[in-house]
DNA sequence: CGATGAGTGCACAATCTGCCTAGTCATGCG
DNA sequence: CGCATGACTAGGCAGATTGTGCACTCATCG
């Protein structure tokens, strides 16, 4: 599945100002508004654009702390029922499973540091998990982003 | 910085169905509409809410592979230049800076396991890059996430 | 008590959206 | 070659939404 470099240029403006409408859209990029229209629902349909829900900063809210944390668990057990049980813990953001030493890795967030031992605590409570090992982001210098690799793409299938 | 129940109540709305307007909004909770768009005016300006970007799935473009690297890297130098560099690879989504025996901890994706591995080529080229170590996410149990927070703070705060 | 901030209801003009039609153009196939 | 198909353009229309302003209420606070 790819996209063309129209497809492109219409979510990296969508991006960049994501109140715009489907009309405005059009204007800046030149083409008609069912054009616009169609490219959007093609790309939703298609699974490449999965929403437009609002980005919220964990930050913002008091959530300084960003923590990734890796862990062993009981293999018995099999992953999914402790994945469901760090669902349920609101500072979990993420969990995946791994490769490696570890069996999941997941990203936790915490209002300091404190706080994180906290959050470490509920992770360890949950049946299942054996032992955690947490690495703690100072800084973010490249926050999340995936633009790049939307403008890449149209380059790398020959336009 | 801290949100109430209405705003919680909105952004979970919002996420759900990302394409509503104000007057909608408004209507489905039972306020005026000149309140919602207040409300988001301010989770907007105090940086709750970041952006309302189109959130493009790798995994649609062909990215079926999602790998966390960490790298030792020449401290001389600093993060920065090598953030910078590691900044102009389209498959690095991410990069921390972070805590244990590693410097720098990059989420990455790739077409193909082989792929990963140019990818990973790439990195290692970054000048002050001095050693990494790739984790492969296999799963993810739980995809990124945020809402769980959101409606967890104005119970914290005491409503 | 007066000031302030937040929310409500209402109104208006300007715009946009959803939907539809018709015509053009390039591609692919029998 | 001739035709069907898909994608894009250019308009059109009715209805809904947005941005903005205004007047009024209510609760909090010094």
């Amino acid at each position: 599945m790819t996209i063309d470099e129209l497809d492109a240029r219409l979510i990296t403006l969508l991006t960049a100002e994501p109140r715009l409408g489907v009309l405005e859209c059009s204007r800046r990029l030149g083409v008609a508004r069912g054009t616009v229209q169609a490219r959007l629902d093609r790309l939703a349909e298609r699974g490449v654009i999965t929403g437009f829900g609002p980005d919220v900063s964990p930050a913002a809210l008091g959530y300084d702390v960003t923590a990734f944390v890796t862990m062993e668990i009981r293999q018995v057990a099999g992953h999914d029922p402790v994945a469901d049980r760090l669902a349920r813990i609101p500072e979990v953001l993420e969990v995946h499973t791994i490769t490696g030493d570890s069996d999941l890795l997941c990203r936790v967030v915490a209002r300091t540091n404190a706080d994180l031992q906290r959050v470490i605590d509920r992770i360890v409570d949950v049946q299942g998990v054996l032992r955690t090992n947490s690495i703690i982001a100072l800084d973010t210098p490249v926050p999340y982003r995936v633009l790049p690799l939307v403008a890449d793409v149209p380059r790398r299938e020959g336009r």
